[in-house]
DNA sequence: CTGTTAGCGCATTCAC
DNA sequence: GTGAATGCGCTAACAG
């Protein structure tokens, strides 16, 4: 037994020094029970003598309840992620949990691992955001529940299960913004931040096919591009939409190669912060401006979108409840202690920030 | 004992299982002390066929080491901490440890409410971001070294407690920032993000000491300025200096007022995200350009600064190995396990990344 | 109301 | 090597 602490007292200790028995001591420390005033008294004193403090570690196991949440996202310092979980810290703190949060880089492997950490640390829930898309590769998920730990899904839905989750209506935010690019005017509209295929993609159905093996906010938000387009009868080009690896270069280099197109896109829909960056980036290098030569939306957004010039329309995600709602849920599953009922899904809307960075179209050069 | 969980298998039904003794069944699922091979075999048999799980909350109370830190910060949705977050998280996680982290939202109270908690679930460590400033309203933060439980400060020090810290050279990178502007010409620079203080401000020993009574980091930012200011033999305008709650809208306020000014700045020190932001708008509202008129220099790069117009001149923080560097420091200590050894305190140094913001200053008017 | 006693799941000492 | 026995700090029946 390693016990290097200087020696924390126990609750024994505190009931020898109060001259009481041991129950009576757990009692009043533990607050459970009857105790009479004055043996309360004699075991608090005796208590703040010492520096007691109870061992909640000891008390978990012995309850089985840790008041611990587990939270598991992509990256904790995404600006999403950091909004989300302050919503649940807020919610659960105020119920007396705290939580044990981890990034998995988006990696399916550090994900499973996560989620086993949290079941062996004993976690009373966990709300998670899956990198896993396709319903293989998803037994990590069932693992909770078969050992009675409640789990709700975060942002993302894995389409073949049955689960608790809480998520944003990315399709039909996207479709809404790309259907404001169509209105004022624009046929051609780029999408930013596409699947990450490898090789060139030839048909709708393959982009679509791509899509949802991906991502499923991703794909939903593509979803929601094509459904404007539908909307309006417009032809989807190909060539207007990203794919490959996301990252800021990257849609730099898309964007790059897009306005050199012969019919290039006059707007761009940017489905995340590095997207609309890159995108930024590459629009100005080629030296076209916002809105008056190309019209832009952009989706998350910060404080920053709106001291741009010109300031950025936006989709905004409402983080914070998105992390709130989780939380109630996950705290109702853990009151509800096992009883049986059908998984429940909320479904939270965005909201389209109008500002100034979409114009009427261009005349057709 | 409520005990709703559908079972979880423990050690002794798996040595049962297996036909052997608990202890020899506690070996190898612990791995720790010597066992023949056929009976690991055995063991290891019955665990994965029963799906056995080691309770870790029962081995932290019987080793006394829980494998998991704790992290308390202001605002985990603040992209600063956020990017701290992950860090530690990196480090930690690469050892064996898990994050629980606690938001105080700058409240004194919430803080040490955080570290009690923390005591309480006996994590092997503490890495913490105080809002206490003055030396008083500390006991919290030997709470953790009492207990035997390493704690180091994050971000900001407190003056006069000698507890292990990693933080930035905030005071440096201000002055070096500043300087920078006073290079380019100006001699009226206005400071946005002051001290949070009521009334007005008539000397400017009452400003140190009002810096001084509040958030390390931002007394060292401002001591920085007048650093600079000093150098430079430069007076120092009270009227200049951003008092007052620290929010977007009271940046922008005073900015607001500053310009309108007989003597306003012509270039801008701003501290914080916020702060930033805050001026951006007061600036744009007030039909002043960025370089031409006005210069303006903020803290905290983020992608955003590099894709506005002009692309914005920045000190950037390494959040990212600050939380390395802490989360590095603390295991060292736990790894320590109590061997006396006087504090150590790393300091990290910003980065001034030049862009576009900076011009020199306008010709009197 | 109070104290005695028996767990919780795992680690660890010590004879066999 | 192996297993019986004891302990970690706390909760919780159960008598008194």
């Amino acid at each position: 037994m390693g016990k290097p602490r200087p020696s924390a007292p126990t609750i024994s200790e505190v009931a020898a020094a109060a001259g009481v028995g041991r129950a009576t001591a757990a009692r009043t420390l533990g607050g459970y029970g009857y105790v009479s005033a004055e043996m309360r008294d004699r075991v608090l004193a005796a208590a703040d003598e010492l520096g007691y403090r109870t061992n909640q570690l000891a008390r978990s196991v012995s309850t089985g309840v840790s008041h611990t949440i587990g939270v598991v996202v992509a990256d904790i310092s995404n600006p999403f992620f950091g909004g989300v979980a302050l919503g649940i810290s807020e919610v659960a703190s105020a119920r007396g949990f705290d939580a044990l949060v981890l990034s998995t880089a988006e990696h399916l492997d550090e994900e499973i691992s996560a989620v086993n950490v949290l079941v062996d640390k004993r976690v009373d829930g966990i709300i998670l955001s899956s990198a896993a898309c396709a319903a293989d590769s998803t037994a990590h998920l069932q693992l909770p529940n078969e050992q009675g730990i409640p789990l709700v899904l975060l942002d993302r839905l894995i389409p073949g299960l049955d689960l608790d989750a809480v998520v944003i209506d990315n399709r039909a935010a996207a479709r809404h913004a790309t259907s404001e690019l169509i209105r004022a005017g624009h046929t051609r509209i780029g999408f930013i931040w596409g699947p990450p295929v490898a090789g060139r993609i030839e048909y709708r159905r393959e982009l679509v096919e791509a899509a949802r093996r991906n991502l499923w906010s991703d794909g939903e938000r593509l979803a929601g591009y094509l459904d404007a387009l539908d909307d309006a009868a417009l032809p989807l080009d190909l060539d207007h939409v990203m794919l490959g690896e996301k990252t800021e270069a990257r849609a730099y280099e898309a964007v790059t190669r897009m306005v050199a197109l012969d019919a290039a896109p006059t707007a761009f829909f940017c489905t995340e912060t590095d997207a609309l960056t890159g995108t930024l980036h590459a629009l100005r290098d080629a030296g076209l401006s916002i809105p008056q030569q190309v019209s832009i939306i952009g989706f998350d957004d910060s404080s920053w979108a709106a001291v741009m010039n010109p300031p950025l329309t936006m989709v905004r995600q409402p983080m914070l409840e998105l992390g709130r709602q989780a939380a109630e849920l996950l705290l109702s599953r853990i009151d509800a202690a096992g009883e049986a009922s059908h998984a429940v899904q909320r479904e939270l809307s965005a909201e389209f920030v109008e500002r100034a960075s979409v114009a009427p179209a261009p005349d057709e050069r």
